[in-house]
DNA sequence: CTAGTTAGGGTACAGGTGTATCCATTCGAG
DNA sequence: CTCGAATGGATACACCTGTACCCTAACTAG
């Protein structure tokens, strides 16, 4: 075999172009040329990576939910051991806002890929698997809690962790369009907490 | 002068072709051309009526978020009376999720025009102004209505109502990738009314 | 050493984009 | 009746888009 050039790192590569352009500058920003501009290689390097733009797009939503995921477990793992319930999912929902310069770049880019999911199935099949599998794993959690004796049994741990992560999303909107602070957010977050575990568990 | 057409109805006929393009295919799919077919006529009459695309952007989302406004005032002024502050609030909230066709169509766009205002300064400032009000309005409600007893008084208006609003954002989104259907949105939003205001008032 | 595969530079193509321009009609004011 | 402004049809332009193709290096298995 003749030249034999890494095809991951490659992909990650562009990946990731892809996915600075989306945060900075949106997915309406984002053609052949910008992506092999952004990371330095000839648009025909782009194209003998990926099939199409298609493939690429559907790269960067994996790829992002990917991070998403991984921020989510460094995170609550981090911070292990004799973690109240509570505390496991306020490091859920700060994590799901966008905390740093990174994870507001990813959540730009995961809005703008949530909005053209809404027209285009491929993208929305891909798209929603994360946030489905998260709503499952926190209803799990809260129930179990409840079990525990964390929560009140008049809850409905189904409902509370629907609308636990619609505040977070909701909130997340409001973050990235800088009406409101990410300090501001997480109050918001702890109040509710606050509310369905009872008084802050110092 | 010689023959005067109403600029007005006009430029509302293609505005409107517009958000129907954006409500069903998204703004990416928002071009000068489809737009002209959308509304009937010539591409020229487009550029006539609107100096711009971005003229013409910006008056799509003018009267989106006029419609939202009319919506909302018509439908809390209409139940008026002896409406609780629940009551109020739960009209609020249930019209600004998709409650029917043509308000899902207007949620597509109106998220569609959230996301390019992120990465677009001038929709940016247009696209505020709408939530910021709403805000305002609805702390100022809730403030009263603490002071007339209908909720305790450790609650924090403008963190109730951000939290809230956010709520019904995050639930929008969900309502618009068919994650989940109105009802549950509505039901989750009720929930939430009951902690706040106490149980249920009939 | 050589054949053959992998990797990519360069360029072309068909189509869509916003915008500008040319021109014909329409019609009311004088 | 006529002149000129309002309205809009038709077309052109320069640019950007995704994709396809040609051809040359590079390199390794034989």
């Amino acid at each position: 075999m003749p030249r034999q050039v890494d095809h991951e790192a490659r992909r990650r590569q562009l990946t990731e172009a892809l996915l600075r352009i989306a945060g900075t500058r949106g997915l309406q920003a984002v053609s052949m040329r910008e992506i092999a501009a952004e990371a330095g290689v000839s648009l025909r390097v782009v194209q003998y990576y990926f099939t199409n733009k298609q493939a690429l797009l559907e790269s960067g939503l994996t790829e992002l939910g990917a991070r998403i995921d991984r921020r989510l477990k460094e995170r609550v793992t981090a911070a292990a051991g004799e973690l109240t319930p509570r505390d496991v999912f306020a490091a859920v929902l700060r994590t799901i806002l966008p905390f740093d310069e990174q994870s507001r770049l990813d959540s730009m880019a995961w809005t703008a890929y949530y909005t053209v999911a809404l027209t285009d199935p491929a993208l929305a099949a891909v798209g929603l698997t994360l946030p489905n599998a998260l709503e499952n794993v926190l209803t799990a959690r809260l129930t179990a809690a409840q079990q525990a004796g964390h929560i009140t049994p008049d809850r409905d741990p189904r409902t509370e962790v629907a609308g636990l992560l619609a505040l977070a999303n909701g909130l997340t909107s409001s973050v990235l369009s800088r009406q409101r602070s990410y300090e501001d957010a997480v109050k918001i977050i702890h109040y509710h907490l606050d509310r369905l575990f009872g008084p802050a568990a110092v």
